[in-house]
RNA sequence: GGGCGGAUAGCUCAGUUGGGAGAGCACUGGUUUUACAAGCCAGGGGUCACAGGUUCAAGCCCUGUUCCGCCUACCA
């Protein structure tokens, strides 16, 4: 019969545990962050804000598991921690998602108007905005929600006025016209970065442009964008370029066109490329556009805001870029301008939000000049003041720092901080103040019109470590927890985001928002592939949860966890945790039966009796408790759990639990007893501790139900390592003895021997200490081998048909007299023997060189030796072994 | 064009100042053993990308090469 606790399910059911022990900690605020001056003690975290339009996905359960594990962490380890969360208002795909919504009632954002739009906006995000928030809940997240946040909140808008208003008196804000990224579906401005390149194949297209007043002259010029000839207000050549020199001056006609346009030099041209000759469209590329400027040229905008072609193109009026270039193209056949067609492999820009084709569109944004606050925040990343986690992440940031650019700010959307400019409609005085005008302070106008256009999302987030505490006003918050203590966050925003806060962090605090930032790695599918919902190879945190709980998850995340960039999650690797979560699940299954009746209270640890297993895997715990804690100081997520993992599974429930059930199935309450009951307890709660940051709802559940003192695990302190409790002896002596113990298992394994055949076991040790040890432990040894009879002595000779195990001054013989086959015995001693043979050929190689002996430390020489002397041992006794078989 | 990262077992990856090649998964064989078959026991499997160099000693340091991935750049 066996002997179960039926109450506890042999299978962990995480639904119904993750519910209730949520809603405990909730319960008792233990999210919650105090106020508590010494700074010292603080530890704080904001989280990189999720869409508000968003649901969780792998990356997202990555990055705040991590977060989770570092707060729940610290928390045990005595400090007030604050895990700040809250979501963006993500401008675009916020808006994007409505205006599809009211497409659906055939309306447009401009049916509405803007106040009603907008407003249908905030409906939306009281009624979907939630969904994020709620799934980061199910992964167990620790966010101090009662300081929730929003970009939009009134006092974020106001940290963002502030901010805006302040650039914009220092001259760091202008507006101006210039060739901005256009998405003409999202029809707004894009900042640079906000630009995907993908290289793709097209053409590069070679035209003839005539010359004026020449008998038949022309120039050629190549393009990959034909269509764009339309607005050409020039062609351009090197001054050097001898071929050209003639027409330096002269006017070109420009083909569909027949516009008259002039031939100059620039050198920004480059000869070797194409024809030498490049045609100008200052309203629609950057460089022609900054040549344009050199060279006083006209700007031809020939682009509506949604992507067709306006009344500049003539003709082509109204048709898209595509069937314009299309319609070019069959002219300039017809009418004999197109000279040839090459193959072009080139990067064409899209807009990351939606994926269309962004064009170079000349209009008038606001911009922050980016030279002068960047510096600072170059400094601040060389004195280590931040610092990056990989460290080499820094070289990244540093090269986007020294050449960065302007940053465009302004979108033209609704949904958004509005800009806080204003527009006197009678004397074109501009206004920026903390408060809204409402008279002209030139003229006493009131006829003023605020500037449509709203800023860019990342705008606001770039202040989000201080603005979510409070800023402008100097609050408590503030005082204690900024500058924040981590940044965690994925290495695809280390520009849009880590960069602008540091930046924005020391311009408007004086001090930057983080000490560190980790960077923790993508994830991918299986093979390294990406994850799209294309290839079908999405894992949807929330379908892993509902399947395999909160903490499967959470711990197959942090232990892939590595300093690479990238980390492969597969269904399969989830598998082998949810088997951890079940094996954690059923030791404490097992210590709970076995800890019927044991009280801490009641335990006089001076009485109690350890045995050697008992001060070894105290020692081994220590160890783990000390490693781990090394590794989660470094952010060594995968390292840290591996070692938790291991020592959990392989020491304590492989070895400890197997050599403790003799003595915790007596049946007397022996003192033997309460010692393995109190080393059992002692060693899963700590266990269950260093657990709890990984797998916060199962540690729980099983902590509340082993004895224990506290409300929850949660707010109980993390194991500290202890000098006392290393014990290296101990580790030594159990080294040996479960070496003879596998090496038996080896044995009988190798020849067939069912692991419940009870066999003769003859241990002929030469050695003093290890013959005293084994006779003391040989209990260890029938714990966990099936014997009938066992003798141990220097002076034990083989039985007959005996197979052997040898170890360093250690010969184990099995007699099998019915089962053995001498042949199979035979070849299995010769394998081991060639074994050892490789292995001691390697070290006499290094031994019998005078060079490693003279050059080489001491310690490696004489450690060196002694493996030959072992060695070598062991060799002799498997040779004797084999004589005795020929 | 510039930069960064990577190449170690079938797969995914560890491998901390240079000193006995590791883990998980997969695979093979055994096993229902009083917590767990999502378990237990055992096993096979590697020219550490290639070529040089430094060193008594290189997966690790240096140089070069090849291949893969990513970021970045205004060459139309």
């Amino acid at each position: 019969m066996k002997n179960i606790d039926t109450e506890i399910p042999s299978v962990y059911d995480p639904k119904i545990v993750e519910k209730k022990w949520y809603k405990f900690w909730l319960e008792k605020d233990y999210f919650k962050a105090k106020h508590n001056p010494d700074k010292a003690n603080n530890f704080s975290i904001v989280i990189p804000p999720p869409n508000v339009t968003g649901s969780l996905h792998i990356g997202h359960a990555l990055n705040n598991t991590l977060q989770d594990i570092l707060i729940r962490w610290k928390k045990m380890e005595g400090y007030n921690t604050l895990w700040l969360p809250g979501t963006d208002h993500a401008g675009i795909a916020t808006q994007n998602i409505v205006e599809r919504e009211i497409a659906k009632e055939g309306k447009s954002r401009y049916d509405l108007g803007r106040e009603q739009f907008v407003e249908r906006v905030w409906a939306w995000k009281e009624k979907y905005g939630n969904n994020i928030i709620n799934q980061l809940k199910r992964l167990g997240s620790s966010c101090d929600w009662s300081r929730l946040r929003f970009t939009l909140d009134e006092g974020l808008s106001k940290a963002v006025r502030k901010v805006f208003v302040q650039l914009y008196k220092e001259g760091l804000i202008y507006r101006e016209n210039y060739v901005i990224n256009w998405c003409p579906r999202c029809q707004t401005a894009l900042a640079d970065i906000e630009v995907e390149s993908i290289e793709e194949d097209a053409n590069l297209y070679y035209i003839n442009y005539p010359i004026k007043d020449s008998k038949g002259e022309i120039i050629t010029v190549a393009t990959t964008r034909p269509e764009t000839m339309l607005g050409d207000t020039a062609v351009a050549v090197h001054p050097d370029d001898k071929r050209y020199n003639k027409f330096i001056g002269k006017t070109a006609i420009l083909p569909l066109m027949d516009r008259e346009i002039p031939i100059l030099a620039d050198s920004y041209v480059d000869p070797e490329f194409g024809t030498g000759a490049v045609k100008i469209t200052p309203a629609h590329d950057l460089n022609d556009f900054e040549l344009g400027k050199r060279q006083k040229l006209q700007a031809i905008n020939i682009l509506n805001k949604n992507g067709t072609m306006n009344e500049q193109a003539g003709r082509f009026k109204n048709l898209s870029v595509s069937k314009c270039r299309e319609k070019v193209l069959n002219e300039l056949i017809k009418k004999g301008f197109l000279n040839k067609i090459e193959d072009y492999k080139h990067s064409i820009g899209h807009c990351y939000r939606c994926g269309t084709i962004i064009e170079p569109y000349l209009s008038k944004q606001w911009f922050v000049k980016m030279k002068e606050i960047a510096e600072p925040a170059i400094f601040a990343v060389e004195e280590g003041r931040t610092e990056f986690i990989p460290s080499r992440w820094d070289k990244v940031y540093y090269d986007w720092m020294r050449n960065i650019k302007d940053w465009c700010i302004s979108r033209q959307l609704w949904w958004g901080h509005r800009i806080p400019v204003w527009y006197c409609q009678d004397c074109g005085e501009i206004m920026v103040e903390l408060e809204d005008p409402t008279i002209c302070k030139k003229c006493g106008s009131h006829n003023l019109l605020q500037d449509p256009d709203v800023l860019d999302t990342w705008f606001s987030s770039a202040l989000w470590p201080f603005s979510t505490l409070g800023w402008p006003e100097e609050t408590e918050d503030l005082k204690c927890f900024y500058p924040t203590s981590v940044l965690v966050t994925g290495f695809d925003i280390i520009f849009f985001w880590v960069a602008r806060m540091i930046m924005m962090g020391l311009k408007f605090r004086g001090e930057v928002p983080f000490k560190k930032v980790y960077i923790n790695p993508l994830i991918k599918a299986a093979g390294g592939k990406k994850m799209s919902k294309s290839s079908g190879n999405v894992i949807d945190p929330l379908t892993v949860i509902d399947e395999y709980g909160a903490d499967t998850l959470r711990v197959t995340l942090a232990s892939l966890t590595i300093q690479g960039n990238y980390i492969c999650l597969s269904e399969e690797r989830i598998r082998g945790f949810r088997n951890f979560t079940n094996k954690i699940w059923n030791v404490s299954r097992f210590s709970i039966m076995n800890l019927k009746g044991f009280d801490i209270d009641k335990i006089e640890k001076d009485k109690l009796k350890m045995t050697l297993v008992d001060k070894w895997i105290i020692s081994k715990l220590n160890e783990a408790i000390k490693k781990s804690t090394e590794y989660l100081n470094e952010f060594k997520y995968g390292e840290a759990a591996k070692i938790i993992y291991e020592f959990s599974w392989n020491e304590f429930c492989d070895w400890y639990i197997e050599f403790s059930k003799p003595r915790l199935h007596q049946q007397k309450d022996t003192i033997e007893r309460q010692t393995s009951q109190y080393i059992l307890w002692f060693v899963l709660e700590n266990t269950l501790r260093l657990l709890h940051p990984f797998m916060p709802f199962v540690t729980e559940e099983i902590w509340q139900k082993l004895p224990h003192k506290g409300e929850s695990i949660m707010v109980s302190p993390w194991p500290k390592y202890k000098e006392e409790y290393e014990n290296k002896d101990a580790e030594d002596k159990m080294d040996k003895i479960m070496s003879i113990i596998k090496t038996i298992r080896n044995i009988k394994s190798d020849m067939n021997i069912p692991y419940s055949k009870e066999i003769d076991l003859y241990l002929n040790i030469n050695e003093k200490d290890k013959l005293k040890l084994i006779k003391e432990n040989i209990y260890y040894i029938e714990t966990m081998i099936k014997t009938k009879s066992i003798e141990v002595g220097t002076e034990i000779k083989k039985p007959e048909y005996s197979a052997t195990g040898v170890l360093e001054g250690i010969e184990i013989f099995i007699p099998l007299k019915d089962i053995i086959n001498i042949s199979e015995e035979i070849a299995r001693l010769e394998k081991k023997l060639n074994k050892i043979n490789g292995e001691l050929n390697l070290i006499y190689k290094k031994i019998n060189n005078n060079d490693f002996l003279s050059r080489a430390p001491k310690d490696i020489v004489k450690k060196e030796r002694d493996k030959a002397n072992d060695l070598r041992d062991i060799k002799e006794r498997l040779e004797n072994n084999l004589k005795s078989f020929k």
